[in-house]
Parts: structure tokens; C-alpha cells; sequence
DNA sequence: CACTTTTCCCAAAACGTTTTGGAAAAAGGA
DNA sequence: TCCTTTTTCCAAAACGTTTTGGGAAAAGTG
């Protein structure tokens, strides 16, 4: 069943050597010997113990994620797509994606830790970055090869994949205050990570572009322990303003909340406010009034991010792998002119 | 940075052999050495080179899990409780878990036959187990070790860690019949998993230790590839009916769809439908009312599976791991009394 | 003291590949 | 034909561990 390289090259009254490097198309074994080889190969299904070659190559043939469930990261279609592209890729590869799972930030370092200088994997993916993140000034620090699914603030140069969170806020701004609309809100994520940073910067930029004034009033952020219930408490202060909104752009995760403040105040999403998501979650699609989102291409994300790390592996310079990825405006049912 | 053993055993003025059977607690090195290797060892980062130490062993040290994200099994908390529980028992006994992203059934396969006959893998996690499911069949063919998170239809022995889901939705019936429910319906999972076999199961065997009748109009499956679309329709369907149900036993994951039937009928849920989901996820909690639930242990189900797992592959007999895990009620709002 | 047992250590082999550094055989050139 | 080049193959080393099978020194035993 299990054939190795020493028993397939007796059966071909061939060298290891030879077997090996006709496997590998080296011009230095003859072409009959070469299908002769491989012919054999097929048929005894032999297949190189990829431990072996691992010890012998030097590398791992693997990289490393870690990801932590508290932060509810999994809340839908959106991370699974990322993850998706990436092991897709990496198979592709001939390499192995291993997966730890951290309860909190603190184990997320051990993980990776334990990766890293145990030598289990040849680089790392990292998700969820935060404004200040320890992990990338770990990794920078010892000169191991990792890319970001995101940005983080950073001077050193180092590679990363993100989605451009400003300038799709900045359109949803100008779209919304296009169809007239006067009083936009913002429901931002967590302050800490580095997405909503974008979020806000290419919203207070819409307004601008917009003519439309910036009222902190209409800004708030919800909690990523508790999405729905913080935009939910949220949404009901919200419309306590003397001169409350008539749109709000929000991440999808925290709909749910929203959508139930709204039924609350008996506010119809969509004719009454306008609402944009960013995140082609299952409950936009579904929802009625559907919602308008954006949505990013986590799959195709994904497979960057790992063509951009085995080439960090393999010696390039990470600072050369630095994009920002445009987003899908998808507009639904929750995008109309205010009433 | 990182020292090798034979760099250590040089160090200590010892042979290899000496250094690597101190730091694995051989009887047959001196206390006195032994420590004074510990120390160097770890004064100087030591660790040792998991794929040299595989190779020698003749194992990966490593097991394998396959998703497929179109099955929606990560809607939310819930898969990846049981991963989280998975990862960490799994870091604890050294070992290393890798993960392939399938997009359907025929991916899924391939990537299992590539953990398995690459070499790349010593045991297999099963997930989402259907009825018939190939891949048992596959992997007791070929005596390699796995462990199912579920049930199948199989006669040879094999090992499982299962959630009571008949006993679970029988206690559901049967209380909801004690508080004066006569007309139960069910929404099932999709026919062809294992899953809602047992829901079924417990479900008739509920009504009839109640002296309910069962009728067939009462009881319908959703698809997984769109859980919220389908289940919305059927309810809408089933309150058409002259005697319509005072309660509903279900998946939570079809619990959208139900919400949204029930209010375009202007039922409260709770207070007009009673209803009962398994699974306690996010939604769960959050809604008003609160939606009484059935909560699996996921995690510890996810230790129990790797430590099942990790005998196995030891060489222990799989027949002697089948585990069926009791699962604990919550009564939260939506479990009230006939009106 | 002579013999046996125990304690402590190590050289060499092994795990299954790939790479290095030739060497023999075949082909080409004069 | 003889010399050079190309083609084709292979033995040995290497990757970093653990295991095997002793062997020398120390400690008991009579």
C-alpha cells in the first residue's frame, strides 16, 4: 500500500537517486527512463513521504493561522470564504495549513508561538489585525515570514492584503447623501482593530466630499463580544436626537441589533432609514427588505494572501507585497432616497 | 537561535543519544546530568525538530478535519466550540491539526484521500456525518484510524462521540406535552444527514409516551444549503392548516425563517407558537423572547472525539469508543403553555 | 579480592527523502 | 582512431531526531 522511494526503485532495478530525480523531471535521467519511472509510480501508487522530503528540504511545507472565537469571527459566510482561498491555495501547493484555535488574545500568542519556534510551519497568516498588533512586531522582530489579512500601524515594511474599508464607506457617504439624504450615522466596530479605522476615516471623507457636517452624535461603536445587543441599545439612543438620521452604515455583523431596534421604534428599514452593510452575510440576502451591502472578495483574498506568503517564504521582500483590494457596492432594497 | 541537538550535545560535552533520552526522562540517565541538560536546554531555546522527530517515529503527529463551508455548518458558535475544544486538546498531546476547506462532497473526499494516502496524517476527524457516508466506508477499508463527531449507518465497529439529539427532542415533546401542547410540529434537518434521525426518533417516541398523534402534516425538513428560506416558507405553509400547531421543536439554525413566518402571520412567538430549537446559538440569547434551546457541550465533545482519537491511533480497538452524550435543556420564553 | 549487578553513557543505525559530486557509457568531432 | 563532449546514471552524504545494542565504570555481593 504504502510503497517508498527504496522499494519503487528496486521494482525499476533503478537507483533511489535516479528514481527521485526522474520524479522530479531533472533533464539528467533520459526521457524513456523518466516515463518509465512515473508509469511505475502511478501504478505502485507511491507517493514521497512528505515528512521526509520536509527534513531533507529544510522546510515545513506548512503555514500557520490562528484564529479566536470570542471575537465572533466566525459570525457567517465572510471568514469561512477567507479561509476557503487560503487552504484552496495552499493545497494547490503542496503545502499544509495548520489551524490553532485561541480563547483569548493572550493564547493566541502561545499558539503562534508555539508555531513559530517549534518550527511547525514555514510562515504565518494573521486576521483580525489590531491598530497596535503584537504579533506582527514579533514576527518582524525575528525576521519570519508572515502576511496580513489586513493593516496594522506599523512602520517596518511587511506584507499585506486588505480590503479598501475607506473608500467604501466614502461611496455608501456619497451614494446616500447623492439621493438626498442629510443626517448619515455610522455604527463602527470596535476601536483597537484596524478596519474601522478605515471605516471612519472614508466616512468622514464622504460627508466632506458631500457637503454634509460631522455630528459625533451620529457615530458610535458596538462591542465585538456582543454585536447585536450593543448596536441594538445603540440604535434605540440613536433615534432619541432631536434631529435623528435617516441613514446608518454599519459592518453586517451587527444588523441583527439594528434591525430590532428599528421594529422597536417602528422605523421600516429601508423607508424610514436607509441602511448599508459592509459584509454579504446570509442575513442580507435573506432579510426583508434586503439589505445593501458591500461585499468583499474574501476568496480571491484568501488566494492572494497565500501566493503572497510562499513568496515571502521563498526570500522576497515583503514590503513589495503591500494591496488594497476595491469592494462590491451591492446595492438591495434598504438604499432608497429618504421619505 | 535554533540550536539542533547535536549543537547541544556539544554544548554539555555529552553525545546526542544522552541529551535526547535526559530531556524524554530515560531511567538510564543520571539525575545529576539529566537536570544539568534540562537547564541548558532550556537556557539555549531548545526544542526539538518536529519533522526529524517524526520521521524517526514514523509518525506525523498530526491530525486531519475537512469542512465544507457550503453545508453552512459555521453559522455560528456552535462549530466552532466543538473545533475550539478539538485545536486544544490536540496542542496539549504535541500533535498538530490540519484543515481542508472542501466546496462540495467529491472536494471533500479528495482532500481526506490526500491526508490519508499522503501520508500527511495519523487519524481523521469526521463532521456533518450522513447517513451513508463514503467516507467511513473509505477509511475502514483501509484500518485507518478516525473517530466521527456523529453517527452513521455502518455495521463494523468504529468509533463516535454523539449528542443524544432523541432523548433531547423526546424531553422537548413530552414537556411541551405536559404543559397542555397537543398539536407539536417539527421541523427537521435535512434528510440524508444522520442527524435528524435521532431528532425524529425522539420526536415520535415524545408524542406517543405523551398519547399525542403524530401527523405528517406537522412535520417537514429544510434544506441546509438555505436554512432561513425554506423554514420560512414552511411556516407560513403549516399555519394554513385547519389545525394548526401550538408548538415547534426545530434546529436553531432554521430559526430565522420561523421568526420572520410567524411575524408576517402576526403570531408571537412564545406566547402564541411555542417553540423549542437545538442548538444554543448566538440568536438564542439575543432574541425577545428568548428562544428556549437544547445546549450541546461542543467543546468538551471536541476533547472527548481527539483524546478517542489519539487511543485509536495508539492501536486501541474503535469499537470501544461509541459515546453518546446527553444534551442539557434551556427553558428560556419561548416554552410557555398553550394560550 | 573476584565476581556479578547496576548505573551511566555512547557509537551506529535507522526513518525516507533530496542533493552533491562524480563516473561510466554513448555520441560527436578531428 | 583518439579525444572531447554529452548523456545517463548512481553511491554517498545530509537533514535532525530516536532507538538499538552494547560497553565501561561504579557499586554491590560473597
Amino acid at each position: 500500500m504504502t510503497i517508498n522511494l527504496k522499494q519503487l526503485s528496486k521494482l525499476l532495478k533503478l537507483s533511489p537517486t535516479t528514481v527521485s530525480r526522474a520524479l522530479a523531471d531533472y533533464p539528467d535521467v533520459s526521457a524513456k527512463t523518466r516515463a518509465r519511472v512515473k508509469q511505475m509510480a502511478i501504478q505502485q501508487g507511491y507517493q514521497p513521504n512528505p515528512v521526509a522530503r520536509r527534513l531533507q528540504k529544510g522546510k515545513t511545507e506548512t503555514i500557520g493561522i490562528v484564529i479566536t472565537p470570542e471575537q465572533n469571527y466566525f459570525s457567517d459566510t465572510f471568514f469561512i470564504d477567507l479561509l476557503s482561498g487560503i487552504s484552496n491555495q495552499i493545497t494547490r501547493a503542496g503545502y499544509e495549513l495548520i489551524l490553532g484555535v485561541a480563547s483569548d488574545e493572550e493564547h493566541e500568542m502561545q499558539s503562534m508561538r508555539r508555531m513559530v519556534e517549534g518550527k511547525r510551519v514555514d510562515g504565518m497568516i494573521l486576521t483580525l489585525i489590531q491598530e497596535q498588533d503584537p504579533r506582527v512586531g514579533y514576527l518582524l522582530d525575528r525576521d519570519f515570514p508572515f502576511v496580513l489579512y489586513g493593516r496594522t500601524r506599523e512602520t517596518r515594511p511587511y506584507a499585506f492584503v486588505d480590503m479598501d474599508g475607506k473608500q467604501a464607506f466614502e461611496k455608501a457617504c456619497t451614494y446616500l447623501a447623492g439621493l438626498g439624504h442629510r443626517r448619515i450615522a455610522l455604527l463602527n466596530g470596535e476601536p483597537g482593530f484596524m478596519f474601522p479605522v478605515g471605516c471612519r476615516e472614508g466616512y468622514e471623507s464622504g460627508l466632506f466630499l458631500s457637503g454634509l457636517e460631522l455630528d459625533p452624535d451620529l457615530i458610535q461603536e458596538w462591542k465585538h463580544k456582543d454585536p447585536s445587543q450593543s448596536s441594538y441599545r445603540w440604535t434605540l439612543e440613536l433615534f432619541k436626537n432631536d434631529n435623528p438620521p435617516t441613514a446608518i452604515l454599519f459592518q453586517t455583523e451587527a444588523v441583527n441589533g439594528i434591525f430590532k431596534g428599528l421594529d422597536e421604534l417602528n422605523l421600516q428599514p429601508g423607508k424610514d432609514v436607509a441602511l448599508i452593510g459592509y459584509d454579504d452575510l446570509e442575513i442580507a440576502r435573506i432579510h426583508r427588505p434586503s439589505l445593501s451591502v458591500f461585499r468583499p472578495q474574501a476568496r480571491e483574498a484568501g488566494q492572494r494572501v497565500v501566493n503572497i506568503l510562499l513568496e515571502v517564504i521563498k526570500g522576497e521582500d515583503p514590503g513589495k507585497f503591500q494591496e488594497i483590494h476595491q469592494v462590491e457596492m451591492v446595492i438591495r432594497e434598504t438604499s432608497l432616497p429618504p421619505s
